[in-house]
RNA sequence: GUGGGCGUAGCUCAAUGGUAGAGCACCAGGUUGUGGCCCUGGCGGUUGCCGGUUCAAGUCCGGUCGCUCACC
């Protein structure tokens, strides 16, 4: 189980300062939470990942279900001795990829609209490469064309089998282009799926219930109100929030005001550099993104000059340190110049470095922003 | 030396005698509960050189230079 402790509420935000005590050791909130998939920071060891002073880390229960199965992590002792991270873990339950490999996959989209789409998901329709179900969504392995059922029953009993400490109830994340129609019938069977994640929980994992709405304030509020009257041990926002700028703060406002405030809120899958302080301005105490490892691996690195892209030729030229304000071992002790000849040459240790240099900026970033809570500042 | 093949964008190569294109590279964007992908634009050419045939030549003809293979 897990207890949260509030150390301070801002009095000029809703931002809070708090420690999540889990099985497994403390974190400190509100913060990052890094994307380990495949029950990996990609390209880091667990050992690496620590020292980017990461606290928790996010695994995904389908993508384990799928390859190794959740059978071979159990007799590894769980994923806190198969990955080698005696440290804070949660598993997400396989919701996303009810978007991610369905509509998503249709339109080509991810759940943040970038620009007007012209396309919709209408009430009663279906993904191609998957069926929604009442009780459950009928996958195909990407791996094998294998027919995967996965439902919140399923979805619990193998997110127990991982073993992580905090665990997320099945939940349908809506595509960006959804109808109200349909984000409303779906949020009422993310919501009966909500209550049967409860019924099937027989472990002691904390377990966070979802609230979804899409970018329907009504719908928003409505969520929060069935999820918060549920025993979940806290709450996970997902979806998307509209394309227009600020909306996602202002949409989360309404969400978190329906929450109780001594249970923790993690926010899923939002953590652009910018989006940061406003969600946790607005009491957002976790929240987990691949944009720190992903955008890595694609070359980009974070630093306090702002985005740089590694693959430009510029910047071998340029031999300082990739930001000079980080004190991470990267910039400690590489140039510019070497991590634009790695990403160029297309060396894995390049994307090595930049995850590294990434998760310890965000990291950085984050504490910085908890010192500006405990200070009054924020 | 003799015979054959080939010279087109930075690279690898397309293009019935009829507006010279693609992939990669390069430049500029994008990527939010992760397929180390992918997507969108842009720049880029006296078709080795000289001449000829033709309304029209990257394409046909002659010469020349370069590369390459085979054989003396």
């Amino acid at each position: 189980m897990i207890r949260f402790r509030i150390l301070k509420q801002s009095k000029k935000t809703r931002a809070r300062i708090g420690i999540l005590e889990t099985p497994h050791g403390e974190v400190e909130t509100p913060t990052l939470v890094p994307v380990a998939t495949q029950a990996n920071v990609k390209t880091l060891s667990s050992d690496e990942i620590r020292h980017t002073r990461s606290q928790i880390l996010i695994v995904n229960t389908f993508h384990l279900h799928l390859r190794p199965g959740e059978k071979i992590v159990k007799r590894a002792g769980g994923l806190h001795d198969f990955m080698h991270w005696q440290r804070p873990l949660m598993t997400d339950s396989g919701g996303y990829q009810v978007f991610s490999l369905g509509f998503g996959k249709d339109f080509g989209m991810g759940k943040m609209l970038r620009k007007k789409s012209d396309v919709s998901v209408k009430h009663g329709q279906q993904p191609k490469l998957l069926n929604i179900q009442e009780d459950g969504v009928l996958f195909t392995s990407y791996l094998d064309g294998k027919k995967i059922f996965l439902g919140p029953k399923e979805s619990m009993k193998i997110q127990e089998a991982l073993g992580a400490d905090i665990i997320f109830a099945f939940d349908e994340c809506t595509s960006p282009v959804a109808d109200k129609a349909y984000t409303k019938a779906s949020l009422l069977r993310t919501h009966r799926w909500a209550k049967e994640s409860l019924k099937h929980r027989t472990s002691n994992q904390a377990l966070f219930g979802i609230i979804q709405g899409g970018k329907f304030r009504d719908l928003r509020v409505e969520s929060a109100r069935i999820i918060r009257n549920m025993p979940f041990d806290g709450f996970g926002i997902g979806g998307e929030f509209g394309d227009e700028k600020g909306l996602m703060a202002k949409m989360l406002g309404w969400v978190l005001k329906e929450l109780p405030e001594e249970k923790p809120r993690h926010l899923l899958g939002i953590g652009h550099v910018e989006d940061i302080k406003p969600i946790i301005r607005a009491g957002v105490d976790l929240f987990d993104c691949i944009v720190p490892t992903h955008y890595a691996r694609h070359n980009i690195a974070f630093t306090s000059e702002g985005r740089i892209d590694l693959m430009k030729s510029r910047h071998l030229k340029e031999h300082k340190a990739l930001d000079p304000e980080c004190g991470c071992f990267v910039c400690e002790n590489h140039t510019r110049s070497y991590l634009a000849h790695l990403a160029r040459a297309r060396e894995i240790t390049g994307m090595k470095l930049l995850t590294f240099h990434n998760l310890c900026f965000f990291n950085a970033y984050v504490e910085r922003l908890r010192e500006e809570i405990r200070k009054g500042k924020l």
